[in-house]
DNA sequence: CCTATTTCATAACGGTCGATACGATTTATC
DNA sequence: GATAAATCGTATCGACCGTTATGAAATAGG
């Protein structure tokens, strides 16, 4: 994870300041690398949408790989918004519904490219992109954790059976999330991605005392 | 679809003939772009894998779009294949949970790439390869459209309920499947794959005379 | 104002991309 | 053997890739 210090109010470093403003130009690369993918977006697609020169983009954000990772932090956010969000909902299955919908809705924007970035931005690439292929699956693998534990505090408090697989259902969430963004990307409308979101939830265990 | 006429059992071409086994380049060409993808396998890399030089893949497949597509519907294989096989199983649901375990299996073989080639070798790419994409995604629609052909006879015979939406279910049968490509490339285990698969089946639709 | 520091725009670097021109070589047909 | 047709290996095409050298321009601290 990249961490911003927030204490600081601006430390203002000398010399020349940025002619433009960062934090757009990034979300306009991270929009470029959620349509494109990594690999197959190109330094002059990013200069195109980001207005930005390329010397530009490699002083301010390094190179290529930094500027994804970035980008894909951008469009991740954090890792404790996510687990505030799982912790404040009631049950687990309310915070899966609640991510279902909102993969429905997010890969389905009108002014957002189709699809998650996390699913199709390093799907598949050449070896030496690896590493970044790698950072993305970590992302991947932090939701499938943070989701495994809050599944594993509804099987503690008999809110679900002894029986479910806090792993297993975790992962067919992710699966079930990066799937319909494959079907996003194909065009499918909102409304049957909202269908097959609730269709999914359809298998969720139910504790004994509830059923 | 590339079809074949099998009727003809080689004509014989006047020239020099061929000095590889087409069939089997063609098979490394799909292992390659399964691998590493469609934009992001170059020419270079095919023909390191395929042990032919530039100019002969080109006058054996035509261009790298022509090779992919090709290697793409040796892949995916025929489509009276997977229609035989949904019309064989005894219950759409005994076809969708073949589908899942094969699914598990094949994206998680030792001797062949992770995850799916569908899912994952055009999952992003630029502008001018949108039809390959587009190719793809055909292939996804008419397996996601045969599928919901198989839901629909078991509503019709009452097997299935007829609360139940063959549209939804055959969609989410694709995106677990697709999602489950994701998953494998992040390293899950096949065992790990397989309870996804059975999890997913869960929420499968009972008919109240069987229930 | 002067110096240090940083970003700016222009231009270009070596490398690789997908795709071919070319002439030699191998086959089928005559 | 002669001719036509197809593929062979070699060498290379122009375009684009990610990245950077260069010097002018803009800011901060003294």
């Amino acid at each position: 994870m990249i961490t911003m210090d927030i204490a600081t109010p601006t430390p203002r470093k000398p010399g020349r300041p940025l002619s433009f403003d960062r934090q757009a130009a990034l979300q306009r690369a991270m929009l470029t690398f959620w349509r494109h993918g990594y690999e197959t977006t190109s330094i002059s697609d990013l200069t195109a949408a980001m207005g930005v020169t390329a010397p530009s983009i490699y002083t301010a954000f390094g190179d290529k790989k930094r500027l994804f990772l970035e980008a894909m932090c951008l469009y991740a956010g954090s890792p404790d918004d996510l687990q505030q969000s799982l912790d404040q909902a009631a049950t687990a299955r309310d915070a899966v519904s609640d991510m279902l919908t909102s993969a429905a809705y997010a890969f389905t924007g009108e002014t957002t490219p189709r699809g998650c970035l996390l699913a199709s931005a390093t799907a598949s690439g050449s070896t030496d992109s690896a590493d970044v292929q790698k950072a993305v699956a970590d992302v991947r693998r932090d939701i499938v954790a943070r989701l495994k534990g809050r599944i594993d505090r509804d099987i503690a408090t008999k809110v679900l059976p002894e029986t479910a697989s806090a792993t297993t259902l975790a992962a067919m969430v992710v699966a079930v999330i990066q799937g319909m963004s494959v079907l996003a990307r194909d065009g499918l409308e909102r409304e049957s991605l909202l269908k097959v979101a609730s269709c999914a939830l359809e298998g969720w265990p139910v504790s004994q005392t509830e059923g």
